[in-house]
RNA sequence: GGGAGCAUAGCUCAGUUGGGAGAGCAUCUGCCUUACAAGCAGGGGGUCAUAGGUUCGAGCCCUAUUGUUCCCACCA
């Protein structure tokens, strides 16, 4: 036996996680004889280090696997990362501009190899780093979004979905990041509220008659103005509209309209409208037949439709033309105004509503059959509030821009016929067009969404399109774990293209939990530098400890918090279970150890055996129904307080006794109780369950391949448990009395006992009284007057104490504190009548309950009765 | 504008179909008791945000209010 003293994780971490993979433990296979139970990881990005968020992430879905694996489950985690296509693109960028380099000077090509460069250097880092963690994924089927298999899929989705008319190319206006040089998803962009001003401006009438004031937030798209337009039902401008004004600085003619669109409620009641640059400008434009003037180009300066502000920079440009405004007379005023201005998700920078001609997935038939399959209770999300959101998205969506002008991502597979224009879109390059027969064929620059190839995830991993064994077997997978941020980017892509492509759901449940923040509560984050680095965690206090004090006592869907405070209550536990399995190992040694079932038990054997099968029903009760906050929490108080502070102790009379049957019948039953709590703990904290399980006497391999417990009502011992019960209550009882007086626990103390119905389990468990109350003798008598020398005294349920302290007791605070008891019990004599008095509580409680109150009462009368003759004869 | 979460001990949070308020940390007291001072024993500390309602009975269900966090929409 070479256990260290204090728990050391780092000695043994990585061994055990190179034998488990060594061991092949992680990895599975279609098996007609076994149940499968498949989790596929929400894939790190190639640009991501390891953060806390991932580790919660980890924590609860290696929690759950370990714990359907050790049940019999054929368990699949699958691993795998994601190419991250702006994120990467944005490193490769900055990486090259360290070298003076932009994209176009490496090309497309040259950018590519520096992608997939990259890829190799940085994409399994995150993978090395999850492995501290214990995540036990099967490595052997590490996936990535652009491999094979995986771009086979996106290409086989895209032209299916484009061939039922459900992806299309169209000019829209769409968030455009002026940095990333690219167009985003509606859900790509972060609004934040920013301080910012309404600039009012006069736009004369062409005949001199006065003018109109319109309100804007951005000036600097009046240059792209075509129209004017107020609510048709609004009098103050209806004999106006029609009217022909003059644009400002552009000097171009253009009209007033009416569109119910405009609030006239809001500001002058009169709008500019800009179709290229703003959405609802857009659909205005189209409904009046307006033309549609960009005057931005791609990287947010100003173009050739500005005129004179060409090439200036949006904001640059801002400023020149309010200040030009100003000096025409045509600028009203300015007045502050908070305003809520969309922000890229990768860069930050602020988007431009751009017209711009991109593909787009067609949502509404999609979104249908997602939505009944959430409806129909097909996919449960745990907590079910989610599911609300997940509606209220789905109910909303608008058609998704999927093209994205990067290069770093699954290019679109969409080809045109520069001989006679015509657009193919198929999974194979085309060598000649279909149309015309012309070579002259280019496949479309832009790459797709990340999230178009995310959302295949769960069965492009397990082989779609093709039908292969392990989409037949793993498919649908059982539950998808991530954190309520990517229930919109992620989850609800991934149930609608399911549905869709393999016509199954994806995954039966989705287990939702919150972010991790900091011991302030505030989100971690790089601008912040609050960030901890999980790996800095594990190095200092080991993985298991992250991984309880990440999962402890936590509830799904809500936020927690971090903090190296609760990391270390963690590694104060690891330490105790640590210790507490040195010492059952230690007295192991150089005996030969019984069978649970050979060993005689006795009340405390019972005890503990009932208190084993509590926990294994709370465990496993709280596993099924995804709380995994909870059955850690029922964990660390079966170990800690019943199985190390009290169990522990009342072994220790008969280990260091002389009895050898009693002492082997102990020892199996320390064995028993302590495996078995190794295994209820495994799932959580992985490593040093193993090592201590490979240090059990009669240890039988991997802690992780062996079974998990099962409550077994054969181990309930409700009338021994509750002896016990009755037993601890004692000692704690004796222990208090000398707190009280001030006299050490140490200190040996007589104790006289009055009980009808104790007498025999009492001298039964004699020993145990006498060593963890620190008891010299236990004497039964008839009442106080046995009894000599200043005593304090007190009355239990089933029977009464008394305690000989002679010196230290202050008969004056003795009687003050029988008083206070009698008080007490009066209460609750009180309370118990009032409730049985009560004709509505005695007509409509369920029985067992008011037979308690019953026998509460009864029980607290004759207590009442002892307390005031003690009382009495203390005074005489 | 719409929606959601949270509000319980000094702090961080549990509280599983409504049936006598819990844990960890912190604090106080006493202990180096041969598994563990990363420990042991004991103590103090809560009108469960407020106001109503339902019920025999509410931390839990309903309504309203206050505070707080977040998500969605994006009125120029």
């Amino acid at each position: 036996m070479d256990m260290p003293k204090t728990y050391s994780p780092k000695e043994f971490e990585t061994q055990i996680y190179e034998k488990w993979e060594r061991e092949g433990y992680f990895k599975a296979q279609p098996n007609a004889d076994k149940i499968p139970f498949t989790v596929v990881i929400p894939p790190p990005n190639i640009t991501g280090q390891l953060h806390m968020g991932h580790s919660l992430n980890h924590t609860l879905q290696d929690s759950i696997v370990r714990y359907k694996r050790m049940q019999g489950y054929e368990t699949l985690w699958l691993p795998g990362t994601d190419h991250a296509s702006i994120a990467t693109e944005v490193k490769i960028i900055e990486q090259m501009a360290k070298e003076g380099l932009k994209k176009e000077d490496v090309g497309r090509e040259g950018f590519l190899e520096r992608a997939w460069a990259w890829k190799e250097k940085y994409g399994n880092r995150i993978i090395e780093q999850i492995k501290h963690l214990g995540s036990s994924c099967d490595w052997s089927r590490l996936a990535f979004t652009m491999d094979e298999k995986c771009s086979k899929a996106v290409k086989e989705v895209f032209v299916n979905l484009y061939n039922k008319g459900l992806i299309y190319q169209g000019s829209k206006i769409i968030n455009w990041c002026p940095h990333c040089k690219t167009a985003l998803s509606d859900a790509e962009v972060e609004y934040s509220e920013e301080p910012s001003f309404f600039w009012h401006l006069r736009y004369p009438f062409k005949d001199g008659s006065g003018y109109i004031t319109v309100a804007t937030t951005r000036p600097e798209t009046m240059l792209g103005d075509t129209a004017v337009a107020v609510n048709p039902t609004d009098e103050r401008y209806s004999h106006l509209v029609g009217k022909t004004l003059i644009l400002p600085l552009v000097g171009s003619e253009i009209p007033v309209i009416a569109d119910a669109y405009v609030d006239k409620e809001f500001g002058s009641g009169a709008v500019k409208i800009t179709p290229a640059h703003d959405p609802n400008d857009f659909e205005v434009g189209l409904r009046h037949d307006l033309e549609a003037i960009r005057v931005m180009s791609d990287d947010g300066s100003m173009n050739e439709r500005a005129g004179k502000y060409c090439g200036m920079d949006r904001y640059e440009a801002r400023k020149a033309i309010v200040e030009d405004l100003k000096a025409c007379g045509a600028l009203d005023r300015i007045e502050p105004h908070a305003h809520n201005v969309g922000h890229c998700y990768r860069c930050h920078n602020a988007v431009e509503p751009i017209i711009s001609k991109q593909w787009f997935v067609k949502m509404e038939p999609l979104a249908k059959p997602a939505i009944d399959a959430v409806r129909k209770h097909k996919v449960k999300f745990t907590p079910d509030r989610f599911s609300k959101i997940y509606f209220n998205w789905m109910e909303n969506i608008r058609d998704w821009c999927i093209s994205r002008q990067l290069w770093w991502g699954h290019r679109i597979p969409a080809y045109y016929c520069d001989d006679c224009g015509a657009v193919m879109v198929e999974k194979e390059t085309p060598k000649v067009c279909s149309k015309c027969g012309g070579v002259h064929i280019r496949q479309d620059e832009d790459v797709l969404d990340t999230w178009f190839s995310s959302a295949l995830w769960p069965f492009s991993t397990l082989g779609y399109p093709d039908s292969t064994a392990d989409l037949d077997y793993f498919f649908p997978t059982d539950v998808l774990v991530t954190a309520y941020d990517i229930i919109f980017f992620w989850v609800a892509r991934m149930i609608f293209s399911s549905l869709e492509h393999t016509k199954r759901i994806p995954f039966k449940d989705v287990l939702i939990h919150g972010i991790v923040r900091d011991a302030e509560g505030r989100k971690m984050s790089k601008s912040l530098g609050n960030g901890i680095d999980p790996l800095e965690i594990i190095d200092e206090y080991g993985a298991d400890s992250l991984r309880f004090s990440l999962i402890n006592g936590i509830s799904a869907g809500n936020d927690t918090r971090f903090s190296k405070e609760k990391t270390e209550g963690a590694r104060n536990f690891m330490n105790k279970i640590w210790n507490a399995s040195r010492f059952v190992i230690m007295n192991c040694e150089g005996h030969d150890i019984p069978d649970i079932s050979e060993c005689k038990l006795t009340v405390a054997d019972k005890w503990i055996i009932s208190k084993l099968n509590t926990a294994v029903r709370n465990v496993t009760a709280n596993m099924e129904k995804y709380e995994m906050g909870l059955a850690c929490a029922s964990l660390y108080d079966f170990i800690w307080s019943d199985f190390c502070d009290w169990y522990i102790e009342l072994t220790k009379p008969v280990l260091y006794g002389a009895d050898e049957t009693k002492r082997r019948s102990t020892l199996g039953v320390l064995v028993y109780v302590l495996k078995n709590a190794l295994k209820l703990l495994h799932p959580f904290v992985p490593f040093i369950t193993e090592e201590i399980y490979r240090n059990l006497p009669d240890c039988d391999g991997s802690i992780m391949v062996s079974a998990f417990p099962k409550y077994d009502s054969k181990h309930a011992y409700r009338k021994d448990a509750a002896n016990m019960e009755a037993v601890m209550e004692i000692i704690k009882t004796v222990r208090n009395i000398k707190a009280q007086v001030g006299a050490a626990a140490s200190k040996k103390a007589q104790l006289f006992v009055v009980t009808e119905t104790l007498a025999k389990v009492i001298n039964n468990c004699r020993v145990y009284i006498e060593k963890l109350a620190g008891v010299s003798e236990i004497t039964f008598v008839s009442g106080k007057d046995a009894v000599e020398g200043k005593i304090i005294s007190q009355v239990l349920k089933e029977c009464e104490l008394y305690v000989p302290l002679g010196e230290l007791v202050d008969t004056e605070k003795e009687i003050a504190r029988l008083k206070a008891e009698l008080e007490r019990i009066n209460g609750e004599i009180d309370r118990a009548t009032a409730k049985l008095g009560n004709a509505g509580f005695v007509a409509k409680a369920p029985k067992a309950l008011i037979d308690g109150e019953h026998e509460k009462l009864v029980k607290y009368r004759e207590m009442k009765e002892k307390i005031e003759a003690q009382i009495n004869e203390f005074i005489s």
